[in-house]
DNA sequence: CACGCATACTCGTATAGACGAGTGGGCAAG
DNA sequence: CTTGCCCACTCGTCTATACGAGTATGCGTG
């Protein structure tokens, strides 16, 4: 690595912009401009206290607007490191077409081997409970659903949490409620017990994590999630599953298709 | 409001978890039950430092954790508040259908009209410029376009920026490339011009604003951005159009509507 | 009554110091 | 050579203090 004075420059002490968001500003731009890489270490708090002759609660402070916009993460004992962006995964619109339920595996297994990824599911849990007021709303006024929980992961890295929920007249009993819903997921299963699919409503929202999901997604400092509510209606009109998914947005693009008319 | 040791309750000096935390913990789970509401202001740092018997910086700390979670936000001289949520803008999937187009005003303007929001658009920039790579592959190749900037508020809070970029065999010269694009907006001028739409295609990101993001959407801190790229497809399958769209993610919720085919 | 100022209270910024805990490399003992 | 320990370096947590700057309130002056 070049020296710090080559890269990072002074302080301007007549700027009223505060000392730690002037270094702060300073670090962003080394790393935009790729003086910093990916995943590479930036200098230790001791040498920017040394190098800007600052406290080291400063240099602190200017670590944490970083932190706060996603650009690094500190690991305990080792530094201060560039945060590398992870491979995206594409939703696509059409990832629910029927053509794609055929298969034995789960999208989420074949889209991931495609990709040269790992893929793992785990945390299943599959559970009758009672239905929140925003999922029994959604699902026509049902009390109680069977509500499927699992959280994906790539490559060893939890991506997305996902709770599937489905009336009790429909799921109880079926294969839908056992742990391993079968080729095709439960989709299959609903299409093949008649409920024949129509269309999906997706809502998206984005948010910052809370604390239980930092833990569950393993979420780095900075990352913001999205929060994907998808409800499944048959042709008679019936809502007959809501999926509420929660994604690490750094793992994720979205993309759709609209009819222009 | 009631006394403080009635709300917040007292460290566990014999658990691992850091004071900070625990008093961050202890205020959003009192935000969580109502004990705090929207808009009401939190303790104040001195009156937290008395009632937890710790320092300045380790109640500040707290403070700065609940601000990254965009649950509280800082106002110099008055305060810390708990965050209002706004009300959202619910952008639906038949936003762009062609009867939308038929009145004389914009979606953006009929829509908060219609919520009982004061809508405004300004910042308006239109110029001929050099296509950024990801535009040009976007729109197919081309090395100039004409692009259209503005800026949505409403009720003076800004909550979208966008900017929609036309290749300049289509744009140029013609009443898209005025400030006013006439009634309709762009869309029904493209339609009128012989570019009939076909579809569009719409990228969903979220994540952190840039610092220039947080100065013109004005974004309180922990408040992610929502990313929208979409492309206009005429029925000749060009791309005749792509849109940048930067929003506030706690003012907006999307929805779209998927078919199961 | 209206205005302006003093004042108390709020958060913002910065310093200096202390100790703890995780990491990794080097060195010494086996 | 391998093992295990020590030490240097890293970030994490916390205290105590100081001054600055924005806000609101009340009081006194005109």
């Amino acid at each position: 690595m070049a020296s710090l004075p080559s890269i990072l420059g002074g302080l301007d002490p007549t700027s009223d912009r505060a000392v730690f968001r002037q270094i702060a500003d300073q670090l962003r731009e080394a790393i935009d401009r790729g003086r910093f890489k990916e995943g590479e270490k930036l200098p230790s708090e001791a040498e920017l206290v040394e190098h800007y002759g600052v406290s080291r609660m400063t240099v602190r402070n200017s670590f944490s607007i970083l932190q706060g916009e996603g650009l690094v993460h500190a690991e305990h004992g080792r530094g201060v490191f560039v945060r590398p962006r992870p491979p995206v995964r594409r939703l696509a619109s059409d990832r629910f077409a029927r053509r794609h339920r055929e298969q034995g595996k789960s999208a989420f297994i074949v889209e991931a081997d495609a990709a040269g990824s790992h893929p793992t599911v785990d945390s299943l849990e599959v559970k009758e409970e009672k239905a929140s007021q925003d999922i029994s709303t959604r699902l026509g006024s049902v009390r109680r659903v069977l509500a499927r929980r699992r959280r994906y992961l790539l490559d060893g890295r939890p991506v997305e949490f996902a709770t599937s929920y489905l009336p009790l007249d429909i799921a109880r009993g079926t294969q839908i409620a056992e742990p391993n819903p079968g080729p095709g997921g439960i989709y299959a299963r609903l299409e093949e017990m008649g409920h024949q699919l129509d269309h999906f409503e997706e809502e998206i929202r984005a948010r910052m994590p809370s604390p239980s999901e930092v833990k569950t997604l393993q979420l780095a400092s900075g990352v913001p999630v999205i929060h994907l509510i998808r409800t499944a209606f048959d042709t008679a009109g019936r809502a007959v599953e809501v999926c509420d998914t929660v994604m690490a947005a750094d793992a994720y693009v979205l993309s759709y298709q609209l009819p222009a008319t």
